[in-house]
RNA sequence: GGAGGGCUCGCAUAGUGGUCGAGUGCGGCGGUCUUGAAAACCGCUAGGGGUGCAAGCUCCUCAAGGGUUCGAAUCCCUUGCCCUCCGCCA
């Protein structure tokens, strides 16, 4: 939820915002409307209720002779309480929808525009070339006995997939890794429910334009989370954080029902309903957060670096922004076999807009404020697996081993096809 | 799955229809005293909304939501969460 306070103020970057994602700004003077609506019903109703409760008052000390027209008062007034709060409510309820229906103010910098709007800020490392005929990720996953798509496809159905062997053994080695980074760097290593009540689905933004990505257990009215961001960031809803800054690293598995992906990205690993993932989240005071958020990109680059991958960094443009999002960057490996570039991490800056839902604070000069959370992919596991087989891949079919993971495959330097 | 018990201001508790947004203890903060500290003593110690330049005034919140009543922390209903016992599974 975006600030009322600065939409009153300044309701012009507001509606700048809505202009640069691509959204109507006319939802903005819907908002002001309906802010202000409220703050009179509001009005209303408090001077009744304050009428209420002294009449109410003055039944106990009536003498019996005034107590019947005292009493008769207070019934009218009770009633016209009742009135004004039906009221006051409705008018909350609509100023909820009208507030729930903007998405986060994008910052200043971010492009404007669409998903193909993004702008490159830089590129680490080359883009390899193959004195053979590159394989795809699912060529060299099932040569090595590591991916087994056909068996997923038979037990759960299609976007499914076994991790086998060195699949296995890779993913253990990745999530290692990547949870000593996060650790070194002082990040709590967090294990994660994966299924979540719906306040903490919609606390983090997630039922509103993603809701059909989204897994439900109607029977238990639980939702199986799309990203451990969920969790880590319900970890503190409602609560005051006295010491700031906050940063966890969550092991979890998401699901995604890919709805609206058919036919994208069909073939292997790339996008599948269920993988596990190591996600970084930060609490930090919001002047911090721009400089958090260089801080999760460089946990990002570091980790693909130790990967030997090359990447680039681009800046998400606005309307490609999820809803709480105020900045994205995106890192995307370079994937051989499609010679394109793939999103292999993603670190978002909510500013204080999941915080604001989420009721997390933290103690300021003047008084408690919402803080600003933050959050960045360290691995993606699966896709991580599928690029790093394709880029290390050799004309063998086997696949050279990163010198930074061999330690957590028992020194391993090669993956030898079966 | 069955049977009970509970949820009050950071923590522990008091409070069973009206001056209770709420007492007490602990903790925390500030002060007096002290060479310093402790002890003792004194004071302060929710959050949110409306209105106002401000001081202030005012409304809401005793797990959440509904209900009864002129009036609810207190009575009733629903939901959530926690705990105990039994059964079951690991």
């Amino acid at each position: 939820m975006i600030d009322l306070k600065l939409l009153r103020e300044d309701p012009d970057r507001v509606r700048a915002s809505q202009t640069a994602r691509g959204d109507d700004p006319a939802l903005v003077d819907a908002l002001l409307a309906a802010d202000e609506a409220r703050r009179a019903a509001v009005t209303r109703a408090d001077k009744l209720r304050a009428e209420q409760k002294a009449v109410s008052q003055a039944v106990r000390s009536a003498s019996p002779e005034e107590r019947p027209a005292v009493l008769e008062k207070a019934k009218a007034l009770s009633a016209a309480v009742k009135a004004a709060e039906a009221e006051q409510a409705e008018a909350e309820a609509a100023l909820r929808a009208a507030h729930l229906a903007i998405p986060n103010v994008v910052l200043d910098g971010v492009p404007p525009g669409g998903e193909s709007d993004f702008v490159v800020l830089e590129q680490v490392g080359d883009v390899p070339s193959y004195d053979f005929a590159v394989r795809d990720h699912l060529d060299i996953g099932t040569g090595l006995g590591a991916i087994d798509v056909e068996r997923g496809a038979k037990v759960s159905g299609s976007r499914f997939a076994f991790l086998t062997g060195w699949g296995a053994l890779l993913e253990l080695a990745l999530v290692n890794l990547a949870i000593a980074q996060a650790v070194e760097n002082g990040f709590t290593p967090v294990i994660a429910p994966a299924l979540v009540r719906p306040e903490a689905m919609e606390g983090t933004g997630f039922l509103g334009a993603h809701a059909e990505e989204v897994y439900r257990l109607e029977r238990d009215d639980l939702y199986l989370v799309g990203t451990s961001e969920v969790p880590l960031a319900a970890f503190h809803s409602g609560e005051v954080l006295e010491e700031l800054p906050l940063r966890y690293a969550g092991f979890s598995s998401c699901f995604r029902r890919e709805a609206g992906s058919h036919g994208k990205d069909t073939r292997g690993i790339i996008r599948v309903h269920q993988f596990d993932k190591v996600e970084m989240f930060a609490y930090v005071d919001p002047a911090d957060a721009e400089k958090e958020h260089a801080r999760l990109l460089a946990m990002e680059k570091v980790f693909l670096s130790l990967l030997e991958l090359p990447f680039r960094v681009i800046d998400v443009a606005a309307g490609d922004l999820g809803t709480s999002a105020a900045r994205k960057y995106d890192c995307e490996a370079w994937l051989p076999s499609q010679e394109r570039w793939l999103e292999l991490t993603s670190t978002s800056n909510c500013t204080d807009f999941q915080a604001r839902r989420l009721g997390i604070r933290s103690r300021g000069a003047n008084g408690l404020s919402p803080v600003a959370t933050l959050n960045g992919t360290l691995c993606a596991v699966g896709r991580t697996i599928a690029v790093l087989l394709e880029v290390h891949q050799r004309a063998d079919g086997s696949v050279r081993v990163p010198m930074a993971l061999r330690p957590y495959l028992a020194g391993r330097e090669v993956l030898l096809p079966q």
